[in-house]
DNA sequence: TAGATTGTTAATCGATTAACAATC
DNA sequence: TAGATTGTTAATCGATTAACAATC
């Protein structure tokens, strides 16, 4: 067997552009469901609603994929995409807490078609164990371990209220489960080399609300002042 | 009336810092629940899961609201970042779109309790009309500028289907609502002044996909090499 | 006063952007 | 070849961090 050099692993691609592959991909899907065959970083740009210096930059870590003079072959860009993110394959998820958000979630299309699989719906209550969502049984909590085993589930979600999130969150890390998905509105603390990532509803809608109240600061002081 | 002087509003707050407030926020009311009365920048920063530099930097930019050989005053702390963010006033907003994820956020408790409050929730399709999610009925999309004017509206939050979501943020522009919390997958083109924050749950799947398998490759690699 | 901790400085790091040489 | 567009360079901008003077 022949030792590979690091090369052959991905290169250090930024964080940032890491969190955009993902627009690039959903844009290059739009483009190549409306039979557009190819693009230039301009139009893909646009359509991921980014400039196209950041495109350019952010596709030169990957690799050279388009093509001067022409633009870029979307199912080619496309397929290298998902690959360099790692959905060419499907990862089975499993979701904690399963109450309003959990069954958005177990319904939310977007996993199936997108490289996730929901294997499991675990709830801690008794009474939803009969439960059946999105053709998923909801079963108890204690059956993580073993469902993680058997399926060997990834990634972990988070739906439970904000108290039983760190002790969920540490179930999963016991269970070899080393990212997670957070939507519990707590911060969680777990050990190096698990990778957590947080959804927290309530902060997106502060974060909107600051800006709004500069405006109406700003506005409010403009007509004062031009009175 | 006496002209201000831009010293009176908000001093131009970092966008990275905006975004990490409402987390101090949540610190701080967590800690105020313990009967916490003061902490130092070490603890809080702690409890938000931030180093203490970047938290001292990011609160210098509100003022000194700090005891040098102290520390906070943990409700105080709370009055001024609430008062920065805006959210020691209520917010009215509506969500348009009620499906599995418009249900949740409808139910979803954090709101009312961080300073918004859902005046109306709207879909397009008239079998819902009959319904009550969470003490609201729903209303025709058509009622979205009445609606909107009678309360104030500053921000909407769209959970529709893709295709729907364009349409709806132009109508919710058209409405006068300048801040737009987007669940839709899907880039939406607004005019300049107007303030749209994505949340995409399959996106942030993806990042973690990406991260568990640059993992799996490196373990792979290892065990490999060292055959 | 001595110990503790803030608020600020300055260095470092990472991300964005415009411009353009390379090249189809 | 001439026109178009990529991939890369280098400059700029913004965010993070460690260190420490100010000060309670």
């Amino acid at each position: 067997m022949t030792a590979r050099t690091s090369n052959d692993t991905a290169r250090d691609i930024p964080e940032a552009t890491v969190a955009r592959l993902p627009i690039y991909l959903r844009a290059l899907i739009t483009l190549a469901e409306d039979s557009i065959e190819t693009c230039s970083s301009e139009e893909l740009a646009t359509a991921a609603g980014v400039n196209s210096a950041k495109l350019r930059k952010d596709l030169s870590y990957l690799g050279s994929y388009g093509t001067r003079g022409v633009g870029y072959d979307v199912e080619y860009l496309r397929y290298q995409i998902a690959r360099e993110i790692g959905v060419t394959q499907d990862w089975p998820v499993v979701i904690v807490g399963i109450g309003n958000l959990g069954h958005a979630l177990a319904n939310y299309s977007g996993f199936r078609s997108r490289g996730f699989r929901v294997v499991a719906l675990l709830d801690a209550d008794p009474d939803r164990h009969d439960e059946v969502v999105a053709g998923v049984d909801v079963r108890p909590f204690d059956e993580l371990e073993e469902i993680a085993a058997e399926h060997g589930v990834a990634i972990g979600v988070i739906a439970t209220p904000a108290l039983a999130a760190q002790d969920v969150a540490d179930r999963m890390v016991t269970a070899g489960i080393a990212s997670i998905l957070n939507f519990a509105p707590t911060v969680l603390s777990v050990p190096d080399g698990v990778d957590v990532r947080k959804v927290d509803l309530s902060i997106e809608l502060q974060i909107l609300a600051f800006h709004v109240q500069r405006k109406t600061a700003a506005s409010a002081l403009a007509q004062e002042n031009s009175a």
